[in-house]
DNA sequence: TGCAAAAGTTAGCATAGGCTAATAAATGCG
DNA sequence: CGCATTTATTAGCCTATGCTAACTTTTGCA
């Protein structure tokens, strides 16, 4: 055993660290619901409405599970859902759509501008868009604009 | 209702956006492992052992999640636990972390290079690590490097 | 050395997000 | 118009991740 004093210092303070982790885990519980919301709302602007079988098919996942989330979404009041018929954004869930499309799209143009072939920046931005900062965000965005 | 055909193009084809969803939901899978085995690694590394107060203590979790996470950490051949002793990497454990600590080394000197302020860094990274590409992570190897 | 404090374990509970399968409603076409 | 296809709902099951509370084991110090 190497004597623990002399590596390289790579743990901050656990009070620190912790903020981090807990991050992720709001981001965890908010990344859903983010997707769900901008997705609608891309459907809604581009189909004319938003419906369950849509939303499987782009996400990827069973209707029966779209179905569950839906009805969770509705118990936080993001979106309104009637037996049978399409699916509507709350002001609420317009307002989360409006902020994700934007952090989306800042993230995606950043990515592609640094030089990430499209299709990957694509598939990296659907995820990193959910744990990126304001103040981050910023920098992406004066990069996206000024070139890299 | 205005022309659903007269809308900018937001959608990608439902089969290729599935890919970037699919993705996230991998992550999701492996999050919370990678930042098991990384901070196992550091701790060992830095004092010489990893008990699972120290865990809850730098997740920011209770002491009973942290186990029953171990539980789930060993059945899937990443660590080995022993009651009331220390906790081990298994090799498989041991090539996750030392994956997940480049990946979380990189991310964080990209984000500093750009310009995002140390702390607002430390917290992103702990997040976005887990949705890069190798193909993403090399341009920000570059750009780390490089400078800007 | 004995005992209190620290650390670990276990049980029980909750929520979220997956799935399949069975059922029901709506739609649309021959 | 009626019936087949499409779409939606619901139930039941599973795993993962969180919690608190009760209990046990270890440790270290007076
Ligand atoms: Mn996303
Ligand atoms: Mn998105
Ligand atoms: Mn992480
Ligand atoms: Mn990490």
């Amino acid at each position: 055993m190497t004597d623990p004093k002399s590596t390289d210092a790579r743990l901050t303070d656990p009070t620190s660290q912790a903020a981090g982790f807990d991050r992720m885990r709001q981001a965890r519980q908010t990344e859903i619901a983010e997707d769900y919301v901008e997705l609608i709302a891309d459907l809604i602007a581009e189909e004319g409405e938003a419906r369950a079988v849509d939303l499987a098919a782009r996400f990827g996942v069973s209707h029966a599970t779209v179905n569950k989330t839906l009805a969770r979404l509705q118990r936080e009041d993001l979106v309104q859902t009637r037996p049978y018929r399409s699916i509507f954004l709350t002001e609420a869930g317009a307002a989360m759509a409006e902020g994700a499309r934007r952090r989306h799209q800042i993230v995606l143009e950043f990515l592609t501008v640094i030089g990430v072939p499209a299709e990957t920046a694509a598939i990296d931005a659907e995820g990193i868009e959910h744990h990126v900062s304001e103040e981050t965000l910023a920098v992406f965005e004066r990069i996206a604009r000024q070139g890299l």
